[in-house]
DNA sequence: CGTCTATTTGAATGTACTCAAAAGCGGTGG
DNA sequence: CCACCGCTTTTGAGTACATTCAAATAGACG
């Protein structure tokens, strides 16, 4: 990928000046990644694929989830600019994941291989470093996923997804966020309605 | 901690084995250990608390739940023999963390403290590396748990944990496993009696 | 404008919940 | 050894809320 700083600034800032790599670095790094446009609709990950790398959101949005048997779908997060996605556990263990990442909008990846970030990653101690706090982060979010689920309802979950994305119901429709919350759509419908009641 | 591997082989192993370490990193890594234990209903950790270290368990087992503002408890998962115990966000952060890590029998843990860990990691690179891996896993693990919850119901869930620990039901009190469950204890007395009339 | 999908609304059902009480169990002290 | 106490587990009855099945309305896209 070519540097052009202009049409993804904030992955640039990521990098040159929250990151502080120098230009060299940065350009050696660049070079690792791949454009890809992923439409609405797509798939950038299905259950049952390896994931070959790591993927930088850099437009669009994306839900993240798995199936059970009966077919019901459980989306575990959403994904938007700025983010990274891609089957974590897939990424690590080399085995067929078990997550669906499905583009809900058109969007844009910055695209770098396994193998590629690893070798910069050795290269580039910064990266390797980076990546560790990032792994840790996304821990944290996860664990603390883990206790909303289990301590709050549908409801508070509901108003806390609004809190933290107020603009969430002009990008995600009702079904995606309802099977976010674990509710059927019509539940989620009649629980709007209630709170715009108040 | 003096090195007598009789009284904790399953750490003796880990590490020695396992892991690798010689004698002499093996001597140093044991003596920043710290014997600790920990009766029956104690708190190892309570909410708020800095966690300053990390637990290795080597007898007996504990819960770790959060508490909901009505202030019921929701158990997130309990740890066994050879489990590690603390509260990964706040070890990293240094921030007072938000979950109770209580004995559920009468523990014995092995204490290091965070610096100490963190100074040994950077003298043996096969610590870090572990270190490391561990926190993987663990990731892996949380994730997993994240998808469970939302797509399997409790008694999905029951049956689940019952096939993972086949004797938990001798070690753990129907409540605890009734906050695990995200249910009330009467809710889990009875789906016991549904299953046992199969 | 018409078709297809998403959302809303209605009615009946089921399951876990709450409140309440009884039964079981373990430990302590007389 | 037994009686009592506290705590856990079980059982009962009524209630609340999300679900299911079903249909109507609204919106998006060609």
């Amino acid at each position: 990928m070519e540097a052009s700083s202009d049409i993804f600034p904030r992955f640039t800032e990521l990098f040159r000046t929250t990151f502080g790599l120098d230009e060299a670095e940065y350009t050696r790094l660049l070079a690792c990644f791949h454009r890809r446009l992923l439409p609405k609709k797509a798939y950038y990950l299905t259950a049952g694929d390896v994931t070959r790398g790591k993927a930088y959101l850099n437009k669009g949005c994306t839900r993240t989830y798995v199936v059970e048997e009966s077919g019901k779908e459980h989306v575990l997060f959403f994904s938007f600019e700025d983010w990274w996605v891609g089957d974590f556990q897939s990424y690590h263990t080399l085995q067929p994941g078990t997550q669906y990442v499905q583009a809900l909008e058109d969007c844009e990846l910055f695209w770098i291989s396994r193998d590629d970030f690893t070798r910069l990653a050795a290269e580039i101690p910064k990266l390797q470093a980076w990546d560790q706090v990032k792994g840790r982060k996304s821990m944290f979010a996860t664990l603390n996923r883990l206790s909303e689920v289990k301590t709050m309802n549908a409801e508070e979950r509901y108003l806390n997804l609004i809190e933290k994305h107020p603009a969430i119901n002009q990008r995600i429709s009702l079904q995606d966020i309802a099977a976010f919350l674990d509710i059927e759509p019509q539940s989620l419908s009649r629980m709007r309605k209630r709170l715009s009641e108040r």
